[in-house]
DNA sequence: TATTATTAAATAAATGTTTAGTTAGCTCAA
DNA sequence: TTGAGCTAACTAAACATTTATTTAATAATA
């Protein structure tokens, strides 16, 4: 849920508008620390120090951490089903859709980069401790990839393979890109790490290789998009 | 670290035999914990009751819970290190070694699941709250990928690939299939997933798709090895 | 007998939540 | 407009659990 700076202001007192402030801390701290340390690892005290408010608020607005846990794992999946919404109904050809989603993954990374490091560790423990409501949102994610996969198979653009695994190797390829920013940054010990300049070759790469990998061998000629 | 049956028979009376039978009950159900709740979500008596051992054996044989967890980080690293030792030394030509890696990597993969789970929530940690000396053989082996493309593109049957990226988007589809086996194995909900074709499936399409992917214009038109 | 392995209970530290009390600001009657 | 009353937001402390580790006692065996 994103509060526009316009929502926030318009008829509320200072009081409530300190509320939806505490809260937006909370999350914000919460999201960062969950990513980083994972759930069990992520101490209510610490959430409420980097939030700048008292730890009784977890409670208070939330209803305690798993709460507020759920919470950002909700926010954060419909913000990835949001984005992805356009593709999901898109009726450009295989080639051009898996090029769309490639790109848009790694802007919503890029942007939210706590989302694909939750998801990871969530999928990590045999997940699914997500509610009811939101699996279903989860797996159209999920499928998503796969389904490009197997038009571009029906529509003979694609190399005649496993619709599932390739998916799975795709979408493996993305997430760890964008879930293990951090401690690339912390390997290549550089004071600071221009990483956007990786994200580019990394994306460029990655969709260029993947086009020619998959691509038939009768759409081998095909020539690059610039 | 194995033991063999001989190792732990020959010499030793009843009482030393069951100890190390101890520790290694508390080591297999530690790893597979560790693996699929991380450090801070693993209780250590679950720990215990899984191996069938008194929790204080767990201070007693290894010092502590954290330090149970180092000693199988390292075995685990080592372990890797080892299986990895003749491709890093191979004086093949690239695409052979990056196939012999893959494959390599698959039989490590699927005979030590809790490898690439652990490896990888250690990464997503912002990581490397590993031995020092045991950060060397983990550098290693993430820089093993990356040599082999480099290779690829001097050698001219790689396209001219930023190798660095390429390498992470290898090892990610890699890392994240064998991760995500028990999640999967979740959403398939069939009883008895037999994932052993589903994991030859993975191989041979990965291979094929980066082989193909990354070959030089030039080299395309190579038969494929049967 | 001395040493090692094991157990059950005790212990101390930590952690998330609740509670009781306080403050700020909004509402509405006067 | 004012100010008493009310409520939401907040704080600090208390609380009840949980959790890893230590201890003291016991059993096995070399």
């Amino acid at each position: 849920m994103l509060y526009t700076l316009a929502m926030v202001e318009q008829q509320m007192g200072r009081r409530r508008r300190r509320s939806t402030a505490t809260r937006e801390a909370l999350i914000d701290a919460a999201t960062a620390l969950f990513a980083e340390r994972g759930f069990e690892g992520t101490r209510v005290d610490q959430i409420a120090q980097s939030a700048g408010v008292n730890k009784a608020m977890i409670s208070y607005h939330f209803g305690g951490k798993k709460s507020l846990y759920n919470e950002i794992l909700a926010a954060t999946l419909n913000e990835a089903h949001d984005r992805f919404h356009e593709i999901r109904h898109s009726v450009a050809p295989a080639d051009e859709r898996l090029r769309d989603f490639i790109f848009a993954f790694a802007d919503l990374a890029a942007t939210q980069p706590a989302l694909p490091v939750m998801v990871l560790r969530e999928v990590l423990s045999g997940g699914l401790h997500i509610d009811e409501d939101l699996l279903p949102r989860f797996l159209e994610l999920f499928k998503l990839v796969q389904g490009i996969i197997d038009q571009g198979v029906r529509e003979g653009t694609f190399m005649n393979v496993n619709s599932y695994v390739t998916h799975l190797s795709l979408l493996g390829s993305l997430v760890f890109f964008f879930a293990t920013k951090q401690v690339r940054e912390l390997l290549a010990d550089s004071p600071l790490p221009s990483s956007v300049p990786e994200v580019r070759a990394f994306v460029r790469d990655f969709e260029r290789t993947m086009r020619r990998g998959l691509a038939a061998p009768s759409s081998a000629a095909k020539p690059e998009p610039a």
